[in-house]
DNA sequence: TCTTACCGTAAGTAAAGCCTTACGAAAGAG
DNA sequence: CTCTTTCGTAAGGCTTTACTTACGGTAAGA
């Protein structure tokens, strides 16, 4: 199970907000929050799960904290899926292939 | 919110150890079963997730349903990665330019 | 120093998720 | 028709998750 904490962590509806702000760029944590309909702490806690997984960086800067996109694990997110996609095709073809011979791929007995 | 039922399925790990398996080839859902600890009812009920999101694509053959992956939603996934890759990186290094000029960019006082 | 702004964390609660067993429907063999 | 195989679904229990309010700690301004 390669990325099953980045993939978690991307599958909540408000990550996914938050990180759709942080494609606009950098933000603070009570400028992120303003857009949201839920507290402040909640976005506090959203904003941990994004960086455990390593797909967020903070910068401190007084007593404020910038978050920001982490591009490295975002790659190799995006790779995992180019691999996901390839060998998607590979057996897709390749199922069309035998069915077209035979009717029924894995029709072994143990 | 643009997949995020797509990554809420991906984001458990019997799930992707499903995706895993389904890279070899299509297969029927008790040999799907075969190497999981979980009941095959379970594995059934994953399978409904995964073909909900779309990730999935059902063939019936007798009594048996063999399970395969959908390349197109798969490669929608990952265009949609790249685009996000594509952003964080923009951020990050517009981040970095505005941080060596002035230290702090979003520095606005209400 | 005193006050204000910003933020993370703890405690508690309501909702969602995953698993099990039990059951019923559909296809094929005898 | 009867029996078996294959599979989906319903019901219930248990764990995880996401939210709230309350609180403490740190940095900057007066």
């Amino acid at each position: 199970m390669p990325y099953e904490k980045e993939l978690a962590a991307l599958s909540d509806p408000t990550r996914q907000a938050i990180i759709q702000r942080l494609r606009l760029g950098p933000q603070n944590v009570a400028r992120l929050a303003e857009g949201f309909p839920i507290s402040r702490p909640a976005i506090s806690q959203h904003l941990k799960v994004l960086s455990d997984a390593g797909l967020l960086s903070v910068t401190p800067n007084g007593t404020r904290r910038i978050y920001a996109l982490s591009p490295d694990r975002m790659r190799d997110l995006r790779d995992w899926m180019n691999s996901l996609w390839d060998d998607a095709r590979g057996a897709f073809s390749r199922a069309a292939h035998d069915l077209a011979k035979e009717g029924t791929p894995n029709d072994r007995s143990d």
